[in-house]
DNA sequence: TATTGTTATACTCTATAACTATA
DNA sequence: TATAGTTATAGAGTATAACAATA
């Protein structure tokens, strides 16, 4: 990480690419900052055979023991088909388990056992010091500001889910 | 847009789901802005028929008229071959032209046509406008203290592109 | 009739290896 | 030998429709 900008060796005379209109929007810096952000965490997170979707699942069942998957696709903003494959791996891994819950038995109770606990643990060690890695030099009130304004685009314009 | 938030009508008594961990970290709030921001641009670029690759792309071309297909991936961070499809549909649609470099037969030299500079400017126009609707009542300091941030990471943690 | 989890499917984006034609 | 563009292919992430079991 953070090599010396070894950089293309375009050919002498060549301008470089100007990229004046995109860098005016948000969403294009949103892009490229977010797939800086997204590798870092793949690699951070290949050592305990996590994926971003994986980690954020096993975190959200240590942190919400016994919620169901219907709720956490929703807090993960993800469609129910999509996570259950997510789940699959992770009580393969025997990092969680599916319960059934007896008051609705249509439903799971998702847990986590403590082998899931310890990885989610060591997994959360890991990913803040990347991120502290990733933000050194930044600003406490501007890492802050940030996380707030990213938080108002979710919560004002975050899809329905009916 | 900007539904009076139906939510989900989890049966009574069941606790909303903590995102406690997650939340302390920068990379969660992007990915869940930015499949927002992506949303909306998605959204906003259907009418021209563009994704934000072909959209990216085409502005690119529009701003940078000859550049080669290395080039303009090097400026989006794809890898060539992904390119290649991309440059396909705008060429088939008309919007570009793919011209042989006479100092360099292997190259092709991209360039927006008449039809291409028109739908650039019409999709730009709306990008704008869907833009600050979609950040409307962010201070425009923050605005930008958010961009800065944005190139920042991009710019001390980007990948080489040896 | 509605909901939970599931299967099947499809589309987009991304990444790598290997090819061709040029240099 | 190295580079520009290409082909083929595979892996993720995401989205929808439709089904079985249950409410």
């Amino acid at each position: 990480m953070a090599k010396p900008a070894p950089k293309n060796k375009l050919q002498a005379g060549v301008p470089q690419v100007s990229d004046a209109t995109l860098r005016r929007f948000l969403g294009y810096h949103m892009k490229r900052a977010f797939n800086v952000v997204q590798a870092d965490l793949a690699q951070t997170l290949k050592p305990f055979d996590l994926r971003m979707l994986t980690y954020t699942a096993l975190v959200l069942i240590v942190d919400n023991p016994g919620l169901r998957q219907s709720q956490l696709a929703d807090a993960m903003d993800i469609e129910r088909p999509n996570l259950v494959v997510i789940i699959d791996e992770l009580e393969r891994r025997e990092l969680i388990t599916r319960d059934r819950v007896p008051t609705d038995r249509r439903a799971y109770a998702l847990n986590p056992t403590l082998a899931g606990r310890r990885l989610c643990d060591k997994a959360v060690a890991a990913v803040t010091t990347h991120e502290s890695l990733l933000l050194v030099g930044l600003e406490e009130e501007t890492r802050a500001k940030v996380i707030a304004t990213m938080e108002q685009i979710e919560k004002r314009h975050g899809r329905d889910r009916t």
